[in-house]
DNA sequence: GGTGAAAGCACCGAGTT
DNA sequence: AACTCGGTGCTTTCACC
């Protein structure tokens, strides 16, 4: 759970390959002036500290037709029932990230959708799940992503 | 924009690659009784279409010391510059996502720091844009995340 | 749109410095 | 810890179906 050492190469390795998760060792290797098997041990190191936890595809939802995003806010009736609420909620498709959070709601969650009338089916689920005692819908007009290298170099140049 | 026509094969595809993009598409092309070229169109296709953006690592913030996240509402002094703030807050360092949406707040975005006092001087660096009136922050407690592959699933059982 | 084979490389472990 | 090297096996293309 704490921290773990990195150093220069090891940032710079997963700055080419949390671009592309695909490119070469061997490329890697070339662009640092280092030999390809020490990208190998040192990606595996990382694996195996869990720094690593996997790799995903970037996939672009609008174009499958998922284009609408909301953020609902949920109050519950009574705050002993926080973690059983979180789990229904996380059970609900479509929801795809839930927090219990400090502040004006109790919790708090992401809504990926086709479009309002989706939206409004998913959020009744939510409605519907018992000790749920309101919600409050914000539905995101434009979003703006700050992808993961940026986060990364702010990370990296902190450390 | 629009909706993409996925098969069957795709979609199988893509829930493999959506678990480890590193896995060979020979393994690919074995479990679905297809060939290895086939797999490779398959995948470039989807990737030229744009429904895949790219691939990505999965890592552990928390074991990079940065187990802190939190959601800010934004109230604007003016909703003519949303635009403009939204732009100024994408700027900020660890603020991972800005969303400009309806209903109580303006502006809504996410912050990843590594702890409170971090958190802070985040939440700072915003309320000092120009045209921010005030800022309403959650801290997340506890997060679940469910992840891309569920969200997959529901997307394509519902096609 | 899929196949299968072949050429070119990459991966990754073993042995060395 | 990092390097080189070599066997194994992956990727990618292309002629053919």
């Amino acid at each position: 759970m704490g921290k773990f050492k990195l150093d220069e190469i090891d940032h710079q390795i997963l700055d080419m390959l949390i671009d592309n998760t695909r490119i070469p060792f061997t490329d890697i290797a070339k662009k640092l002036v280092i030999s390809a098997g020490t990208v190998h041990v040192r990606v595996k190191k990382m694996e195996e500290a869990g720094i690593i936890k996997g790799s995903s595809l970037t996939l672009d939802y609008k174009k499958l037709g998922y284009s609408f995003i909301a953020y609902v806010g949920v109050f519950l009736n009574n705050t002993s029932q926080t973690k059983f609420v979180l789990e229904r909620i996380s059970e609900i498709p479509f929801v795809t990230v839930a927090h219990i959070t400090t502040g004006k709601f109790n919790i708090f969650c992401k809504v990926r959708a086709k479009n309002t009338s989706h939206a409004k089916d998913i959020i009744f689920l939510l409605d519907d799940i018992e000790g749920i005692y309101r919600t409050e819908t914000m539905i995101s007009l434009e979003e703006s992503i700050n992808d993961k290298k940026r986060l990364m170099h702010s990370i990296f140049n902190e450390l």
